[in-house]
DNA sequence: ATGGCTAATGATATTAGA
């Protein structure tokens, strides 16, 4: 079973790519983030029948012109959960959060909040919308095969930066982003990728910015988070880097997860 | 230490991304 989470920085500019990709590498579940969309667009025969002529039920969840997440499977959608669970004040209320089940698996494609700056009120946005999170899936990892994946916006270590000096006062590398991740671990959740991909060099985003990628000066910020069934299930994580190349791409490569 | 680019918008600069 191919699992894919992918930051496509809007679907509505990705489409050639998503679906020439969907055909490429033939994933039975791929978790999008940053669709850029209403549900509108989901809703238009035209548009989501793309997908299903490739075989797969679409869930979307955008509320707007930011954010907005999706879940296209083609084994099974069942049980989707759009947003946190209770009420939600703004910004709470933004379309980062989609949960579905999948071929037998609780399935999160989650987007979490840039932060901006360290002093930046969204930083402390994002702080919480982590607790937010943690919150709403421990009920999953109690009871399902539960993988979170999505864009997380945090390099978890330093060796998930290109230089971790030069990110040393900006979000995605201070000790609260990593106890936001550390805490979701502690729910019975692990980030598979390192198991897989132990050296250095290994990013999923970097800079539009020339030069950037061309030097692999990137991130490792999208992450897949497993229970621990699902981790022994893993027999390959990789990064399709191929995807970053060319124009127009994603600024996000896609994070392919291949389970037993 | 800074800037470079891309996407969206009743837009021709601004907000947001990271």
């Amino acid at each position: 079973m191919r699992i894919v989470t992918w930051n496509v920085n809007s679907v509505r500019v990705r489409q050639p790519r998503v679906l020439a990709w969907l055909r490429r590498h033939q994933p039975d579940v791929a978790l999008l983030q940053e669709t850029k969309c209403t549900d509108g667009l989901f809703a238009q025969p035209e548009f989501t029948g793309e997908y299903e002529a490739l075989g797969y039920q679409v869930a979307h969840h955008g509320h707007d012109h930011w954010n907005g997440v999706a879940v296209l499977s083609r084994v099974g959608l069942a049980e989707v959960q759009r947003g946190f669970p209770g009420v939600n004040r703004r910004p709470f209320d933004e379309a980062r959060v989609i949960a579905a089940t999948c071929g037998g698996l609780r399935l999160w494609s989650v987007y979490a909040p840039n932060g901006r700056t360290l002093a930046d009120p969204h930083y402390l946005y994002k702080l919480v919308w982590f607790e937010r999170l943690r919150a709403a899936v421990v009920p999953s990892v109690a009871s399902a095969p539960t993988m979170v994946a999505g864009d997380f916006n945090v390099a978890p270590t330093d060796l998930d930066i290109y230089d971790p000096v030069r990110w040393r006062r900006r979000t995605h590398a201070s000790p609260a982003e990593r106890a936001g991740i550390a805490a979701l671990c502690d729910t019975g959740l692990h980030d598979v990728t390192r198991d897989h991909l132990a050296e250095a060099g290994v990013y999923t985003w970097w800079s539009y910015r020339p030069g950037q990628f061309q030097l692999n000066r990137g991130l490792r910020i999208d992450l897949a988070l497993c229970t621990p069934d699902l981790a022994a299930r893993t027999r390959g994580v990789w990064v399709d880097t191929e995807e970053r190349a060319g124009s127009p791409a994603s600024d996000h490569a896609p994070l392919v997860v291949d389970l037993a």
